[in-house]
DNA sequence: GTCTATAAGCAGATAGAC
DNA sequence: GTCTATCTGCTTATAGAC
């Protein structure tokens, strides 16, 4: 593996975890065991550029591990069942859930860029599209699919937050009860 | 009014806008318009006892804002409308709605103390008990009014996080339209 | 209760050797 | 491509005058 794959994987762990102000480059190095020249070899544009990086790796393993669990299941409530008992899997197992949410970079897009914002955003809507396609195969008018889908995903957010809170995974367990609700066709 | 008061007051607002790490004590001292002496007068143990008390100042001016909006209106229904409607006027009127959530806070926890773990985690606790309160007299049972309350609290953050991503109120709009699906008694 | 001066340490970033 | 040495500016925190 290269150095540059090597600190985008690690670096993307520390982001989730404490937010992009809360890792400082020498952790970052000390933790990757690099130089603060290979880091800017690397990053001629330091951290940001790093994060941007970063971003765009969490948005393909997020959006690839919910695209194989939505292949995979016949239906939107059967698919968001199992993925929402994953991410309490991964709770379970590893004691937190950082892994699965942008969370900690969202909330502090206010004083970073607009590349940022925007890394984020894109994340989202292709998690929605992911959704919206499933729902609208289910039978939802586009209009429709569309609306859930951001309830969807705001709700798994949500309850992420909450759980990373209370150190449970109670909220998730909650939500994946009650979504089948939203899914009704009335 | 006096200093603790005005350091609160603006510091909030400053540690909801750009969370925890993201506010320099400098910034806080010069926007206060105050001397290290005199923050340190106030909070002898630094920078995370004045995020203590800024998270029971958040604590506070959010949950009266429910508990008010909760009291006039007859239905969770009702009420849950008007809170979001709300939220969004904030949203057209500031540019943002930071003032409405902890997110920023929460998503640095990981690297902060417990106690401000607890401080975030009793916030969200006091507003699913205004929530469950008003489902519980709509006439749901206590286990499920409960339940629906954690659903509204993670729908309304997650919606929250989506419109300041996307710098725009519709994810808060398309959940004030789907949440009645949720209130529906099967 | 508020001020200034000071301190020790860390932030992100650069230069240039190898 | 990786290293060390260095730089500037900022971080939180303290001491002591007023």
């Amino acid at each position: 593996m290269d150095t540059k794959s090597l600190i985008i994987d690690i670096t993307t762990t520390l982001f989730q975890q404490k937010g992009y102000k809360g890792v400082g480059l020498n952790e970052i190095l000390k933790v990757c065991n690099i130089s603060k020249g290979s880091f800017y070899h690397h990053f001629p544009n330091g951290k940001e550029e790093a994060l941007i990086a970063c971003l765009q790796s969490m948005s393909e393993a997020i959006t690839s591990d919910i695209e194989d669990i939505f292949n995979r299941y016949p239906t939107t409530e059967e698919a968001t069942k199992k993925m929402i008992e994953k991410v309490i899997g991964i709770f379970e197992r590893e004691g937190t859930i950082t892994s699965c949410t942008i969370s900690s970079i969202v909330s502090e897009m206010e004083s970073l860029s607009d590349q940022v914002r925007h890394t984020c955003s894109d994340l989202y809507i292709k998690m929605q599209r992911i959704y919206s396609a499933k729902l609208a195969a289910d039978g939802f008018s586009k209009e429709t699919a569309n609306s859930i889908a951001v309830m969807m995903n705001a709700s798994i957010e949500g309850a992420i937050m909450l759980c990373l809170t209370q150190n449970s995974s109670e909220p998730l367990t909650v939500i994946s009860n009650l979504l089948p609700k939203l899914l009704k066709k009335v």
